[in-house]
DNA sequence: ATAATAAAGAGACCGTAGTCTGTAACTAAT
DNA sequence: ATTAGTTACAGACTACGGTCTCTTTATTAT
């Protein structure tokens, strides 16, 4: 069980490189599983085998995403500042990073599959890095009185997520055409001011 | 210029309400055009003559959600009683009538549909009367200093929009399975917190 | 009345995502 | 070594949203 498993992953690899730059360089939706299967040399079959549908190629770019604010974003942190100074430096570094690194195409594209498939999606999977790094860093604020009392560190991270989207659905929408900082900032200037107390 | 004018109404009419009532009743993905052009024993050329689009039948429910808003939730609040409490309120019966009325499909299909299209969307649409509702609501709490300084009413209303589009995008992620008014509820809390001087 | 124009609709057709069946190459079991 | 099973893949086929062309029926102009 091995020649037959390498000649797969190369063949999927080869489809996810080519699809990827396809997609970067005309939009998702310009791009159709023909040509990419015809320019790998491949198939259908093949195509399918490995992804269950046109969408779930972004897939991998999605693990990607979570990996980076783990490896990159998380250590950036300086844990000797408070936790909301933490946070908002955070949801920059992760704003900065999707714009410029992600684009909105594909952000748009995976706010979209997540809503049209029936299968089980990643923002809905509880074991997403992102809700960790949110709910430790949540319960740390708590445990050290920063936030207004009356919240879990569950509710607070809701809220933060809830935000997220927010933004990121309308900068899809607006195709980039906003400042997806500029509104992240605002909106999360008015959360944060919401979440924690104010004595200074 | 009458006759085929009515014609052309009263096909349209039977279209939108087959239509809505099969997507009520299964779902907007499991109901294709074909078997609403069966049903009312019309075509695709009727239908596509009507509609730009599957996703454009859901147009008419758009502009009755803001025209319910408009007609029945704006006349309930107390203009007597402070922004903040009518901007809670108003928010309050919008996630009921949205839950209890629109459903978790229907907008689902709204908001992916907003994120598909090329074309003009409803959300990106300046006259839409949400907006205005919100804006005249923001301008006065700003005139009478409820608010905290620095914003405009349009940073305001920004920032509820974002909100809004997050829980509700959300809430159909969730397929309805977690309660609206709830996640509503808590979001709202943190930023109306965010937005108004706490002194009482 | 007649010709010219335009709206509403019928239904064949097209493009594309996704499925299904078949096959060749490899692996495991006896 | 032979058989049985499995994986990766090829490519025909299906389902469905959307387009295109053509016909019918009404409207306007002369």
């Amino acid at each position: 069980m091995d020649a037959r498993l390498k000649r797969g992953q190369k063949t999927k690899r080869k489809i996810t490189e080519t699809a990827i730059a396809l997609f970067h360089e005309r939009g998702f939706n310009n791009v159709t599983v023909d040509e990419i299967v015809t320019k790998t040399n491949t198939s259908k079959g093949a195509f399918y085998n490995h992804f269950a549908s046109k969408h779930e190629v972004f897939a991998e770019q999605f693990k990607q995403i979570d990996q980076f604010y783990v490896d990159h974003l998380v250590p950036q942190l300086d844990a000797k500042k408070p936790v909301m100074d933490r946070l908002a430096q955070f949801l920059d570094l992760q704003m900065t990073y999707i714009q410029n690194e992600i684009g909105w195409d594909v952000t748009r594209t995976i706010y979209e599959q997540e809503l049209s498939t029936e299968r089980s999606s990643y923002f809905l999977n509880p074991d997403r890095p992102l809700y960790g790094i949110l709910l430790d860093l949540c319960q740390e604020g708590i445990d050290n009185g920063e936030f207004k009392p009356g919240y879990t560190a569950h509710d607070i991270v809701t809220v933060l997520i809830h935000a997220m989207r927010g933004v990121l659905y309308n900068w899809s929408l607006n195709r980039g055409k906003i400042s997806l900082k500029d509104e992240q900032r605002v909106l999360f200037g008015v959360v944060l001011e919401g979440l924690f107390r104010s004595e200074l």
